[in-house]
RNA sequence: GGCCGGGUGGCAGAAUGGCUAUGCAGAGGACUGCAAAUCCUUGUAUGUCGGUUCGAUUCCGGUCCCGGCCUCCA
Protein backbone atom coordinates (compact mmCIF):
# COMPACT_ATOMS: atom_id res chain seq x y z
CA UNK A 1 0.00 0.00 0.00
CA UNK A 2 1.82 3.37 -0.85
CA UNK A 3 2.10 6.09 1.60
CA UNK A 4 2.54 9.88 0.55
CA UNK A 5 3.92 12.38 2.05
CA UNK A 6 0.61 15.17 1.33
CA UNK A 7 1.24 18.37 1.80
CA UNK A 8 -1.78 19.85 2.70
CA UNK A 9 -1.98 17.51 5.79
CA UNK A 10 1.67 17.69 6.39
CA UNK A 11 1.59 13.90 6.69
CA UNK A 12 2.61 11.01 5.73
CA UNK A 13 -0.77 9.34 4.18
CA UNK A 14 -2.05 6.18 2.00
CA UNK A 15 -2.97 6.97 -1.23
CA UNK A 16 -6.52 6.12 -1.92
CA UNK A 17 -7.45 7.35 -6.00
CA UNK A 18 -10.37 9.26 -6.70
CA UNK A 19 -11.26 6.29 -9.01
CA UNK A 20 -9.13 3.22 -8.43
CA UNK A 21 -9.44 2.13 -12.43
CA UNK A 22 -8.21 5.66 -13.73
CA UNK A 23 -5.21 7.85 -11.29
CA UNK A 24 -4.59 10.88 -12.32
CA UNK A 25 -1.28 12.80 -11.73
CA UNK A 26 -0.56 16.28 -12.47
CA UNK A 27 3.26 18.22 -12.52
CA UNK A 28 3.87 21.79 -12.87
CA UNK A 29 6.28 21.82 -16.07
CA UNK A 30 8.91 24.00 -17.09
CA UNK A 31 8.71 27.50 -18.38
CA UNK A 32 10.28 27.35 -21.98
CA UNK A 33 13.03 30.04 -22.09
CA UNK A 34 16.48 28.16 -21.49
CA UNK A 35 17.80 24.91 -21.31
CA UNK A 36 16.53 23.04 -18.34
CA UNK A 37 18.77 23.14 -15.66
CA UNK A 38 19.65 19.85 -13.03
CA UNK A 39 16.73 21.54 -10.63
CA UNK A 40 14.13 21.28 -13.05
CA UNK A 41 15.04 17.39 -13.15
CA UNK A 42 14.63 16.73 -9.78
CA UNK A 43 10.79 16.56 -10.09
CA UNK A 44 10.75 15.06 -13.65
CA UNK A 45 12.98 12.02 -12.21
CA UNK A 46 10.97 12.19 -9.22
CA UNK A 47 7.36 11.77 -10.80
CA UNK A 48 8.73 9.79 -13.08
CA UNK A 49 9.47 7.19 -10.38
CA UNK A 50 6.26 7.52 -8.83
CA UNK A 51 4.40 7.64 -12.25
CA UNK A 52 5.93 3.97 -12.83
CA UNK A 53 5.03 2.83 -9.78
CA UNK A 54 1.37 4.07 -10.23
CA UNK A 55 0.92 2.93 -13.61
CA UNK A 56 2.48 -0.78 -11.98
CA UNK A 57 -0.42 -0.91 -10.02
CA UNK A 58 -3.33 0.51 -11.45
CA UNK A 59 -4.73 -0.35 -14.26
CA UNK A 60 -4.69 3.47 -16.11
CA UNK A 61 -2.79 6.46 -14.99
CA UNK A 62 -3.02 9.57 -16.82
CA UNK A 63 -0.25 12.02 -16.09
CA UNK A 64 -0.15 15.36 -17.48
CA UNK A 65 2.47 17.59 -17.20
CA UNK A 66 2.40 21.44 -18.90
CA UNK A 67 4.86 23.41 -20.90
CA UNK A 68 4.49 26.98 -20.25
CA UNK A 69 4.91 29.42 -23.07
CA UNK A 70 3.34 32.34 -22.11
CA UNK A 71 6.02 34.10 -19.33
CA UNK A 72 7.21 37.29 -19.19
CA UNK A 73 10.44 35.41 -18.74
CA UNK A 74 9.83 34.17 -22.56
CA UNK A 75 8.96 37.64 -23.64
CA UNK A 76 12.56 38.95 -22.54
CA UNK A 77 14.70 35.98 -23.69
CA UNK A 78 13.38 36.19 -27.03
CA UNK A 79 13.73 40.18 -27.35
CA UNK A 80 17.01 39.19 -25.85
CA UNK A 81 17.81 36.61 -28.59
CA UNK A 82 16.09 38.30 -31.42
CA UNK A 83 13.99 35.60 -32.19
CA UNK A 84 10.25 35.18 -31.89
CA UNK A 85 8.40 33.53 -29.11
CA UNK A 86 7.62 30.55 -31.29
CA UNK A 87 10.90 29.89 -32.10
CA UNK A 88 12.37 30.03 -28.33
CA UNK A 89 9.42 27.86 -27.27
CA UNK A 90 9.31 25.45 -29.98
CA UNK A 91 13.61 25.15 -29.69
CA UNK A 92 13.07 25.15 -25.67
CA UNK A 93 10.85 22.23 -25.73
CA UNK A 94 12.79 20.35 -27.92
CA UNK A 95 15.78 20.22 -26.01
CA UNK A 96 13.56 19.86 -22.78
CA UNK A 97 12.24 16.64 -24.59
CA UNK A 98 15.54 15.42 -24.97
CA UNK A 99 17.20 16.26 -22.14
CA UNK A 100 14.24 14.34 -19.81
CA UNK A 101 14.40 11.63 -22.08
CA UNK A 102 18.22 11.06 -21.83
CA UNK A 103 17.35 10.79 -17.94
CA UNK A 104 14.63 7.93 -18.61
CA UNK A 105 12.10 9.65 -17.75
CA UNK A 106 9.07 8.68 -19.83
CA UNK A 107 7.00 11.28 -21.53
CA UNK A 108 3.54 11.98 -19.64
CA UNK A 109 0.55 11.02 -21.35
CA UNK A 110 -0.73 14.95 -21.87
CA UNK A 111 1.50 17.69 -22.50
CA UNK A 112 -0.66 20.68 -22.48
CA UNK A 113 0.39 24.08 -23.46
CA UNK A 114 -0.27 27.74 -22.04
CA UNK A 115 -1.17 28.85 -25.57
CA UNK A 116 -3.30 26.05 -26.43
CA UNK A 117 -5.72 26.45 -23.67
CA UNK A 118 -5.82 30.64 -23.78
CA UNK A 119 -9.86 30.16 -24.09
CA UNK A 120 -9.80 27.95 -20.92
CA UNK A 121 -8.65 30.49 -18.97
CA UNK A 122 -10.89 33.30 -20.08
CA UNK A 123 -13.32 30.41 -19.11
CA UNK A 124 -12.41 30.61 -15.59
CA UNK A 125 -11.96 34.00 -15.12
CA UNK A 126 -15.35 34.97 -16.72
CA UNK A 127 -16.75 32.30 -13.86
CA UNK A 128 -14.56 34.16 -11.21
CA UNK A 129 -15.63 37.53 -11.75
CA UNK A 130 -19.43 36.09 -11.98
CA UNK A 131 -18.88 34.56 -8.37
CA UNK A 132 -17.62 37.48 -7.02
CA UNK A 133 -14.22 36.34 -6.53
CA UNK A 134 -12.33 38.38 -8.95
CA UNK A 135 -12.48 42.01 -10.15
CA UNK A 136 -11.14 43.87 -13.03
CA UNK A 137 -9.25 47.11 -12.61
CA UNK A 138 -7.45 48.87 -15.32
CA UNK A 139 -7.50 46.49 -17.73
CA UNK A 140 -6.35 44.06 -15.16
CA UNK A 141 -8.65 40.91 -13.34
CA UNK A 142 -6.87 40.05 -10.30
CA UNK A 143 -8.43 37.83 -7.85
CA UNK A 144 -8.99 38.60 -4.49
CA UNK A 145 -7.92 36.45 -1.96
CA UNK A 146 -9.66 37.40 0.99
CA UNK A 147 -13.27 36.21 -0.42
CA UNK A 148 -11.64 32.97 -0.07
CA UNK A 149 -11.58 31.69 3.36
CA UNK A 150 -9.55 28.40 2.36
CA UNK A 151 -6.76 30.48 1.20
CA UNK A 152 -3.42 29.71 2.76
CA UNK A 153 -4.92 26.14 4.14
CA UNK A 154 -2.08 24.39 1.77
CA UNK A 155 0.96 26.78 2.64
CA UNK A 156 0.16 26.78 6.32
CA UNK A 157 -0.32 30.82 6.55
CA UNK A 158 -2.79 33.12 7.47
CA UNK A 159 -3.78 36.15 5.65
CA UNK A 160 -2.43 38.64 8.34
CA UNK A 161 1.02 36.08 7.96
CA UNK A 162 1.14 37.11 4.50
CA UNK A 163 0.18 40.82 5.22
CA UNK A 164 2.66 41.19 8.45
CA UNK A 165 5.33 39.83 5.86
CA UNK A 166 4.88 41.60 2.73
CA UNK A 167 7.79 42.97 1.32
CA UNK A 168 6.86 44.34 -1.87
CA UNK A 169 4.83 47.55 -2.56
CA UNK A 170 1.38 46.94 -3.92
CA UNK A 171 0.79 47.49 -7.02
CA UNK A 172 -1.49 50.70 -7.64
CA UNK A 173 -4.45 48.16 -9.58
CA UNK A 174 -4.69 45.48 -6.62
CA UNK A 175 -7.51 46.02 -3.76
CA UNK A 176 -5.27 44.52 -1.25
CA UNK A 177 -1.91 43.32 -1.30
CA UNK A 178 -2.13 39.49 -1.59
CA UNK A 179 -4.43 39.54 -4.49
CA UNK A 180 -2.95 37.68 -7.35
CA UNK A 181 -3.31 38.64 -11.52
CA UNK A 182 -5.44 36.12 -13.75
CA UNK A 183 -5.32 38.22 -17.22
CA UNK A 184 -3.01 41.45 -17.46
CA UNK A 185 -3.15 43.79 -20.79
CA UNK A 186 -0.76 43.55 -23.28
CA UNK A 187 1.26 45.86 -25.12
CA UNK A 188 1.41 46.13 -28.99
CA UNK A 189 4.73 44.26 -29.27
CA UNK A 190 3.62 41.64 -26.68
CA UNK A 191 1.58 38.79 -26.98
CA UNK A 192 -1.83 38.47 -26.68
CA UNK A 193 -5.17 37.31 -26.83
CA UNK A 194 -8.45 39.08 -27.56
CA UNK A 195 -10.53 39.15 -23.87
CA UNK A 196 -13.59 40.55 -22.50
CA UNK A 197 -11.02 43.08 -20.79
CA UNK A 198 -9.32 43.68 -23.66
CA UNK A 199 -6.04 42.41 -25.39
CA UNK A 200 -4.02 40.73 -22.71
CA UNK A 201 -2.32 37.59 -21.50
CA UNK A 202 -3.34 35.07 -18.42
CA UNK A 203 -1.20 35.27 -15.15
CA UNK A 204 0.80 32.13 -14.38
CA UNK A 205 -0.75 30.86 -12.02
CA UNK A 206 -4.25 30.15 -14.31
CA UNK A 207 -2.96 27.82 -17.27
CA UNK A 208 -3.06 24.47 -14.58
CA UNK A 209 -5.96 25.84 -12.84
CA UNK A 210 -7.74 25.96 -16.57
CA UNK A 211 -5.74 22.47 -17.83
CA UNK A 212 -6.48 20.12 -14.76
CA UNK A 213 -9.94 21.11 -15.00
CA UNK A 214 -9.90 20.25 -18.98
CA UNK A 215 -7.52 17.01 -19.11
CA UNK A 216 -8.29 15.54 -15.81
CA UNK A 217 -11.43 16.99 -14.50
CA UNK A 218 -12.18 18.90 -11.72
CA UNK A 219 -11.17 16.62 -8.85
CA UNK A 220 -7.73 14.28 -9.80
CA UNK A 221 -5.63 12.45 -7.52
CA UNK A 222 -1.95 14.39 -6.91
CA UNK A 223 -0.74 17.55 -8.11
CA UNK A 224 3.30 17.67 -7.99
CA UNK A 225 6.14 19.95 -8.22
CA UNK A 226 9.18 21.58 -6.23
CA UNK A 227 8.52 22.88 -2.76
CA UNK A 228 8.98 26.80 -3.82
CA UNK A 229 5.79 26.14 -5.60
CA UNK A 230 3.47 25.61 -2.78
CA UNK A 231 3.44 29.18 -2.44
CA UNK A 232 2.34 31.09 -4.11
CA UNK A 233 1.84 29.21 -7.26
CA UNK A 234 -0.32 26.00 -5.63
CA UNK A 235 -1.78 28.44 -3.15
CA UNK A 236 -3.67 30.41 -5.83
CA UNK A 237 -3.98 27.26 -8.39
CA UNK A 238 -5.75 26.22 -5.21
CA UNK A 239 -7.87 28.91 -4.88
CA UNK A 240 -9.11 29.89 -8.65
CA UNK A 241 -10.20 25.85 -9.33
CA UNK A 242 -11.82 25.86 -5.67
CA UNK A 243 -13.56 28.86 -6.08
CA UNK A 244 -14.63 28.49 -9.97
CA UNK A 245 -15.28 24.62 -9.46
CA UNK A 246 -16.82 24.61 -6.38
CA UNK A 247 -17.92 21.06 -7.18
CA UNK A 248 -14.89 19.70 -7.90
CA UNK A 249 -12.39 19.81 -4.98
CA UNK A 250 -8.79 20.13 -7.19
CA UNK A 251 -5.79 17.86 -5.89
CA UNK A 252 -6.43 14.95 -3.27
CA UNK A 253 -2.59 14.77 -2.46
CA UNK A 254 -0.28 17.15 -2.55
CA UNK A 255 3.45 16.42 -2.80
CA UNK A 256 6.51 18.39 -3.22
CA UNK A 257 10.16 17.75 -3.74
CA UNK A 258 12.92 19.69 -2.37
CA UNK A 259 15.88 21.74 -3.62
CA UNK A 260 18.84 21.22 -5.41
CA UNK A 261 21.82 23.54 -4.17
CA UNK A 262 25.14 23.14 -5.94
CA UNK A 263 28.21 22.64 -3.65
CA UNK A 264 25.73 24.11 -0.67
CA UNK A 265 24.83 27.27 -2.64
CA UNK A 266 21.55 28.13 -4.26
CA UNK A 267 22.09 27.59 -7.89
CA UNK A 268 22.11 30.92 -9.93
CA UNK A 269 23.54 31.94 -12.48
CA UNK A 270 24.78 35.15 -10.99
CA UNK A 271 27.31 32.80 -8.90
CA UNK A 272 27.94 30.90 -11.86
CA UNK A 273 26.91 27.43 -10.34
CA UNK A 274 24.60 26.84 -12.69
CA UNK A 275 24.17 23.46 -14.22
CA UNK A 276 22.30 22.50 -17.07
CA UNK A 277 21.27 19.13 -17.73
CA UNK A 278 22.85 18.78 -21.15
CA UNK A 279 26.55 20.17 -20.05
CA UNK A 280 26.11 17.48 -17.60
CA UNK A 281 25.28 14.73 -20.21
CA UNK A 282 29.02 15.67 -21.71
CA UNK A 283 30.69 13.92 -18.82
CA UNK A 284 28.09 11.66 -17.25
CA UNK A 285 25.39 9.42 -18.55
CA UNK A 286 21.49 10.11 -18.24
CA UNK A 287 21.68 6.99 -15.86
CA UNK A 288 23.84 8.37 -13.38
CA UNK A 289 22.61 11.74 -13.48
CA UNK A 290 19.56 9.85 -12.20
CA UNK A 291 20.31 7.82 -9.48
CA UNK A 292 22.30 10.51 -8.39
CA UNK A 293 18.95 12.47 -8.14
CA UNK A 294 17.26 9.61 -6.64
CA UNK A 295 20.14 8.91 -4.02
CA UNK A 296 18.67 11.00 -1.49
CA UNK A 297 15.01 11.36 -0.24
CA UNK A 298 12.88 13.33 -3.03
CA UNK A 299 11.67 15.83 0.11
CA UNK A 300 15.27 16.35 1.30
CA UNK A 301 17.17 19.25 0.41
CA UNK A 302 20.16 17.62 -2.37
CA UNK A 303 23.77 19.05 -2.20
CA UNK A 304 24.60 18.72 -5.91
CA UNK A 305 28.34 18.19 -6.17
CA UNK A 306 30.99 16.15 -8.21
CA UNK A 307 31.14 13.77 -5.90
CA UNK A 308 27.62 12.78 -5.85
CA UNK A 309 27.97 11.62 -9.46
CA UNK A 310 31.56 9.72 -8.78
CA UNK A 311 28.86 7.68 -6.20
CA UNK A 312 26.33 7.71 -8.18
CA UNK A 313 28.67 6.29 -10.87
CA UNK A 314 30.00 3.99 -8.70
CA UNK A 315 26.62 2.68 -7.07
CA UNK A 316 25.70 1.71 -11.12
CA UNK A 317 29.20 0.23 -11.93
CA UNK A 318 28.14 -2.55 -8.52
CA UNK A 319 24.53 -2.99 -9.81
CA UNK A 320 25.81 -3.93 -13.51
CA UNK A 321 28.92 -6.08 -12.61
CA UNK A 322 26.06 -8.09 -10.63
CA UNK A 323 24.27 -8.28 -13.66
CA UNK A 324 26.97 -9.57 -16.02
CA UNK A 325 26.01 -12.94 -15.26
CA UNK A 326 22.50 -11.88 -17.26
CA UNK A 327 24.16 -11.07 -20.59
CA UNK A 328 21.84 -9.30 -22.50
CA UNK A 329 18.68 -11.12 -21.95
CA UNK A 330 15.47 -9.31 -21.51
CA UNK A 331 13.23 -9.21 -18.60
CA UNK A 332 9.60 -8.31 -19.73
CA UNK A 333 6.69 -8.37 -17.02
CA UNK A 334 8.76 -9.92 -14.16
CA UNK A 335 8.07 -7.44 -11.79
CA UNK A 336 7.28 -10.94 -9.43
CA UNK A 337 10.44 -10.56 -9.16
CA UNK A 338 10.93 -7.71 -6.92
CA UNK A 339 11.78 -8.51 -3.89
CA UNK A 340 9.00 -7.03 -0.77
CA UNK A 341 11.56 -5.13 1.06
CA UNK A 342 11.68 -2.94 -2.37
CA UNK A 343 8.36 -2.54 -2.92
CA UNK A 344 7.92 -1.48 0.88
CA UNK A 345 10.62 1.18 0.46
CA UNK A 346 8.81 2.60 -2.23
CA UNK A 347 5.68 2.57 -0.69
CA UNK A 348 7.13 4.65 1.83
CA UNK A 349 7.08 7.69 0.51
CA UNK A 350 9.18 6.43 -2.14
CA UNK A 351 12.11 5.93 -0.42
CA UNK A 352 14.83 5.06 -3.04
CA UNK A 353 18.11 5.21 -0.94
CA UNK A 354 16.61 2.18 1.27
CA UNK A 355 15.52 0.92 -2.47
CA UNK A 356 19.49 1.28 -3.36
CA UNK A 357 20.27 -0.21 -0.05
CA UNK A 358 18.53 -3.33 -0.93
CA UNK A 359 20.30 -3.40 -4.60
CA UNK A 360 23.89 -3.38 -2.53
CA UNK A 361 22.59 -6.68 -1.01
CA UNK A 362 21.12 -8.05 -3.82
CA UNK A 363 24.65 -7.11 -6.05
CA UNK A 364 26.46 -8.97 -3.08
CA UNK A 365 24.28 -12.02 -2.78
CA UNK A 366 24.73 -12.45 -6.51
CA UNK A 367 28.62 -12.30 -6.11
CA UNK A 368 28.39 -14.98 -3.29
CA UNK A 369 25.34 -17.12 -4.77
CA UNK A 370 27.09 -20.31 -4.55
CA UNK A 371 24.67 -22.03 -7.53
CA UNK A 372 24.05 -20.64 -11.16
CA UNK A 373 20.19 -20.96 -10.75
CA UNK A 374 20.56 -18.75 -7.58
CA UNK A 375 23.03 -16.18 -9.05
CA UNK A 376 20.63 -15.75 -12.01
CA UNK A 377 18.03 -15.60 -9.46
CA UNK A 378 19.37 -12.93 -7.18
CA UNK A 379 20.31 -10.80 -10.76
CA UNK A 380 17.27 -11.35 -12.02
CA UNK A 381 15.52 -9.72 -8.80
CA UNK A 382 17.99 -6.84 -9.81
CA UNK A 383 17.30 -6.13 -12.74
CA UNK A 384 13.39 -6.37 -12.16
CA UNK A 385 13.83 -4.03 -9.35
CA UNK A 386 15.92 -1.24 -11.20
CA UNK A 387 13.31 -1.60 -13.85
CA UNK A 388 10.76 -0.51 -11.44
CA UNK A 389 12.62 2.83 -11.06
CA UNK A 390 14.01 3.33 -14.57
CA UNK A 391 17.18 2.31 -13.95
CA UNK A 392 19.89 -1.03 -15.02
CA UNK A 393 18.04 -1.28 -18.24
CA UNK A 394 21.55 -1.28 -20.38
CA UNK A 395 23.22 -4.53 -21.50
CA UNK A 396 26.04 -4.75 -18.97
CA UNK A 397 28.83 -4.93 -21.32
CA UNK A 398 28.06 -2.11 -22.81
CA UNK A 399 27.71 -0.28 -19.99
CA UNK A 400 30.96 -1.09 -19.10
CA UNK A 401 32.77 -0.64 -22.56
CA UNK A 402 30.65 1.80 -24.07
CA UNK A 403 29.22 4.36 -21.92
CA UNK A 404 30.65 7.29 -23.46
CA UNK A 405 30.60 6.44 -27.26
CA UNK A 406 33.97 3.89 -27.48
CA UNK A 407 34.36 4.17 -30.98
CA UNK A 408 34.79 0.64 -33.01
CA UNK A 409 38.19 1.41 -33.67
CA UNK A 410 38.94 2.02 -30.07
CA UNK A 411 37.06 -1.56 -29.28
CA UNK A 412 39.11 -3.17 -32.13
CA UNK A 413 42.74 -1.47 -31.01
CA UNK A 414 41.57 -2.53 -27.27
CA UNK A 415 40.50 -6.49 -28.29
CA UNK A 416 44.18 -6.16 -30.00
CA UNK A 417 45.93 -5.20 -27.05
CA UNK A 418 44.58 -7.72 -24.74
CA UNK A 419 45.33 -10.73 -26.64
CA UNK A 420 49.04 -9.76 -27.54
CA UNK A 421 48.61 -9.57 -23.30
CA UNK A 422 47.51 -12.78 -23.36
CA UNK A 423 50.22 -14.22 -25.23
CA UNK A 424 52.88 -12.27 -23.50
CA UNK A 425 51.23 -13.58 -20.04
CA UNK A 426 51.30 -17.25 -21.46
CA UNK A 427 54.86 -16.59 -22.14
CA UNK A 428 55.79 -15.36 -18.44
CA UNK A 429 56.51 -12.05 -20.24
CA UNK A 430 54.98 -10.10 -17.55
CA UNK A 431 56.88 -7.30 -17.90
CA UNK A 432 55.48 -7.09 -21.60
CA UNK A 433 51.95 -8.12 -20.05
CA UNK A 434 51.92 -5.04 -17.52
CA UNK A 435 52.98 -2.35 -19.99
CA UNK A 436 50.66 -3.11 -22.09
CA UNK A 437 47.87 -3.12 -19.59
CA UNK A 438 49.42 0.83 -18.55
CA UNK A 439 48.74 1.68 -21.88
CA UNK A 440 45.45 0.98 -21.93
CA UNK A 441 45.17 2.14 -18.28
CA UNK A 442 46.27 5.23 -20.40
CA UNK A 443 43.57 5.22 -22.96
CA UNK A 444 40.98 4.85 -19.52
CA UNK A 445 40.58 1.56 -20.11
CA UNK A 446 40.54 -1.11 -16.93
CA UNK A 447 41.10 -4.80 -17.29
CA UNK A 448 39.82 -7.30 -15.43
CA UNK A 449 41.26 -10.91 -15.41
CA UNK A 450 38.73 -14.03 -14.51
CA UNK A 451 39.06 -17.62 -14.98
CA UNK A 452 37.14 -17.23 -18.12
CA UNK A 453 39.15 -14.68 -19.85
CA UNK A 454 40.16 -11.03 -19.50
CA UNK A 455 36.99 -8.47 -19.75
CA UNK A 456 37.74 -4.72 -19.70
CA UNK A 457 35.88 -0.77 -18.82
CA UNK A 458 36.00 1.97 -19.81
CA UNK A 459 37.01 4.36 -17.05
CA UNK A 460 34.29 7.29 -17.17
CA UNK A 461 36.67 10.07 -14.90
CA UNK A 462 39.71 10.24 -13.99
CA UNK A 463 38.64 11.25 -10.40
CA UNK A 464 36.64 8.33 -10.36
CA UNK A 465 39.10 5.98 -9.81
CA UNK A 466 41.97 8.31 -8.39
CA UNK A 467 39.83 9.54 -5.24
CA UNK A 468 42.35 7.78 -2.73
CA UNK A 469 44.63 10.34 -4.23
CA UNK A 470 42.14 13.17 -4.19
CA UNK A 471 40.94 12.74 -0.55
C1' G B 1 10.26 40.46 10.57
C1' G B 2 6.70 36.15 9.41
C1' C B 3 6.20 30.91 7.89
C1' C B 4 8.30 26.02 6.83
C1' G B 5 12.07 22.31 6.70
C1' G B 6 16.75 20.34 8.50
C1' G B 7 21.15 19.42 11.79
C1' U B 8 23.22 11.32 12.03
C1' G B 9 30.34 8.50 11.72
C1' G B 10 35.87 11.42 7.12
C1' C B 11 31.85 11.95 3.16
C1' A B 12 26.94 10.54 1.17
C1' G B 13 22.49 8.76 3.29
C1' A B 14 18.25 5.64 5.65
C1' A B 15 15.88 4.19 10.06
C1' U B 16 14.31 3.84 14.98
C1' G B 17 11.56 4.77 22.25
C1' G B 18 15.84 -0.24 23.86
C1' C B 19 18.61 -4.58 19.49
C1' U B 20 22.29 1.73 15.85
C1' A B 21 20.95 0.40 7.71
C1' U B 22 23.56 0.91 3.15
C1' G B 23 27.34 2.96 -0.03
C1' C B 24 32.05 5.56 -0.70
C1' A B 25 36.60 6.53 1.62
C1' G B 26 40.23 4.31 5.66
C1' A B 27 42.68 -0.24 8.03
C1' G B 28 43.77 -5.61 7.83
C1' G B 29 43.19 -10.26 5.20
C1' A B 30 41.74 -13.81 0.97
C1' C B 31 42.00 -14.37 -4.30
C1' U B 32 45.70 -12.75 -8.40
C1' G B 33 52.31 -13.60 -11.56
C1' C B 34 51.03 -8.35 -10.22
C1' A B 35 46.52 -5.81 -10.69
C1' A B 36 41.28 -5.09 -11.34
C1' A B 37 36.71 -7.11 -9.89
C1' U B 38 34.89 -9.94 -5.84
C1' C B 39 34.77 -11.97 -0.84
C1' C B 40 35.97 -11.82 4.62
C1' U B 41 37.24 -8.80 9.06
C1' U B 42 37.38 -3.89 11.12
C1' G B 43 37.36 1.57 13.54
C1' U B 44 34.36 6.02 13.60
C1' A B 45 27.95 9.30 14.55
C1' U B 46 22.90 11.06 16.02
C1' G B 47 24.52 20.20 17.02
C1' U B 48 23.66 21.88 22.22
C1' C B 49 21.04 22.32 27.10
C1' G B 50 17.05 20.61 29.86
C1' G B 51 12.31 17.58 30.46
C1' U B 52 9.25 12.97 29.98
C1' U B 53 10.78 7.68 30.41
C1' C B 54 13.33 1.86 33.43
C1' G B 55 15.64 3.54 28.80
C1' A B 56 15.87 8.93 23.60
C1' U B 57 19.42 9.82 18.33
C1' U B 58 14.03 9.02 18.02
C1' C B 59 8.82 12.32 22.03
C1' C B 60 8.45 17.56 24.45
C1' G B 61 10.64 22.46 25.54
C1' G B 62 14.72 26.03 25.34
C1' U B 63 19.10 27.28 22.58
C1' C B 64 22.69 27.56 18.55
C1' C B 65 23.52 26.87 13.56
C1' C B 66 22.02 25.82 8.22
C1' G B 67 18.62 26.00 4.21
C1' G B 68 14.07 27.32 1.77
C1' C B 69 9.69 30.38 1.06
C1' C B 70 7.27 35.29 1.78
C1' U B 71 9.11 38.62 -5.49
C1' C B 72 10.09 35.09 -11.03
C1' C B 73 11.79 30.16 -9.80
C1' A B 74 11.51 22.84 -10.01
Amino acid sequence: MLKIHDTFTGKKVLFKPIDKNHVCLYVCGPTVYDRAHIGNARPVVVFDVLSRLLRLRYPKVTYARNITDIDDKIIKKANERGISIEELTKETTKFYHEDMASLKALPPDIEPRATENVSNMIEMIKTLLEKGYAYEEQGHVLFQVSTYKGYGQLSGRTLDEMIAGARVEVAPYKKEAADFILWKPSTEDQPGWKSPWGRGRPGWHLECSAMTKAFLGHSFDIHGGGCDLVFPHHENERAQSICSTPEGSFAKYWMHNGHLTIDNHKMSKSLGNFSTVSGLLEKYSGEVIRIALLSTHYRQPLDWTESLLIQARRSLDTFYGALRCLGNQNLEDQKDLVPQVIWDALDDDLNTPLVFSHFHTLASEVHKATGNVNRMEKASALKASGRVLGLLSEDPECWFQNPHNTGAETVKQVEKLIKDRKQARLEGDFFRADSIRDTLHAMKIELEDSPTGTTWRRLCSKVLYNTKNNE
